[in-house]
This record gives structure tokens, C-alpha cells and sequence, in this order.
DNA sequence: CATTTATTCACCCTTATGGTTGAATACATA
DNA sequence: TATGTATTCAACCATAAGGGTGAATAAATG
């Protein structure tokens, strides 16, 4: 469920047309998909898939004014995936302080 | 040629398989690829495989004795995606701050 | 109302992905 | 040396991904 989620953040994050996408939009605030096609050397269309894309991982969001889509990026997945790779590397530690704790602890009775 | 590398690391980890190998050994430690194989309802070839991807991602690394492959996961990799992430979020806040300060300014010249 | 503009929908094509099975390889071991 | 064990390689299959084009839809505008 929550897998699935981070599944589809990840995939939609895993394409660099996409990510451009994403910080184009991080850091200029919503855009159409004309404005943000304009950046790319590939058609409209495609651009305008990956944007559904991303839409569908949540990680932009669309206001429709009129006949024009405005495309915002969203900061909540970011963070979960964030997250999740924090977490990961937090285990790691974890393990990691464990383990010296061991041998400390085999130093201790100096066999 | 670092977006290639970004764009390798994400789409290996947006499997829910892949995430999970990944975990075991950040949890676990090096993991023979059978070990592995055993906490999952899919062929061992299947899981070699994955463990394939995860390696061409730089994700995890292999460290072969005899017949024996020991896996391990790499904490780098963890690390450049998490600040991408983070990167992201910053230039986010950077604009809203500016864009704070743009209303702010608005506000001095009292119009 | 006809036309232009903004965007998506529906197909098509090629390549990648995730799974399978069966054979090959590499190493231990009886 | 024969056999079993650990793992990968190769081929196959179904489906998804990423790109393209042309038509459809929705909304401004002359």
C-alpha cells in the first residue's frame, strides 16, 4: 500500500525528463505544460505524459484555468522518499553501532 | 552523467522487491544470493537478477568466495539520491522565502 | 460561427522490465 | 572422478515505458 506509493515516487523520479520537469517546477512555480514543453527537444505529447506521470505519483498536482493546466509540484512525496532512503541509512548505523558494541563486548572478556 | 547514475539508483530502487533486498542487508548485513532468494515467493533466478540490478546501480556490491556470492549494500548511492531529494526541497524553500520577501516589499510601498 | 490555441486521447512502434524455465559454469565433497 | 550445490547465462513471454503522429476536445477570439 504505502510500498506501492513510494513504488510509483520512485519510478516517476527515475526518468530525467521527468526530474527536470520537477525542478523546473520546484523552482519557478506552476507552469503550463506548453511553458515547461518549451524546455524539452521532444514532443508536447510526450512531455504532457510525463507530467500525467508524475501526476500519478503524486508529486505534481494540475489546476485547470480555462483550456490552460497548471502544473505545481507537491513537496509531500519528496519527503516520504526522503524518508524512506533516511530510514534506510538509519539501520545501517544501527547495525553498524551494534556490531561494535559486540566486539567491544569479545575485547572485554580478553580471550 | 550523474543524472545517469540518479536515473539508475531510482528506477532500482522503485521495485518493492529490490527495496526490500535492500533492506535485508542494510538490516542483516552481506547476504549470499540464496539467502536472500529464501525471503521471497519468486525463482532464484528472479532474485539474481534483481541483485544484478542493484549492483549496476552501485547499490550493492559483490564479494565472491569459492561458489559462494556475498552481498552487500552500499551506503553512497543512499546518500546522493537522499540529497537530491533534499537538494529539491531546499531550492523550494529558497523560492517561497524569496517569494515571502517580494510580498513583504509590496507591502513597503504601501500603493 | 469559424478559427486558433491548449491540451489530451488513441494508436503505433521499439525497447526495457520482471518473471519463467532449462542449460552452463564453478566450486566442494564423497 | 562423479555428484551435488551455488550461481549465472540464454532464451522466451507478457506487459510496461518512452517516444512518435494524427485526431478529438475545450476554450478563447476574430
Amino acid at each position: 500500500m504505502d510500498e506501492e506509493f513510494l513504488s510509483r515516487i520512485l519510478k516517476a523520479a527515475g526518468d530525467t525528463t521527468r526530474r527536470r520537469i520537477l525542478t523546473l517546477l520546484v523552482q519557478e512555480g506552476a507552469l503550463r505544460v506548453t511553458a515547461l514543453a518549451a524546455h524539452f527537444d521532444m514532443s508536447l505529447n510526450s512531455v504532457s505524459k510525463h507530467i500525467k506521470v508524475l501526476e500519478e505519483a503524486g508529486l505534481v498536482t494540475r489546476r485547470t484555468l480555462g483550456r490552460e493546466h497548471f502544473i505545481a509540484a507537491e513537496l509531500e512525496p519528496l519527503k516520504l522518499t526522503e524518508s524512506w532512503f533516511g530510514q534506510l541509512k538509519s539501520i545501517w548505523e544501527l547495525r553498524l553501532s551494534a556490531l561494535e558494541h559486540a566486539l567491544v563486548s569479545e575485547g572485554d572478556r580478553h580471550d
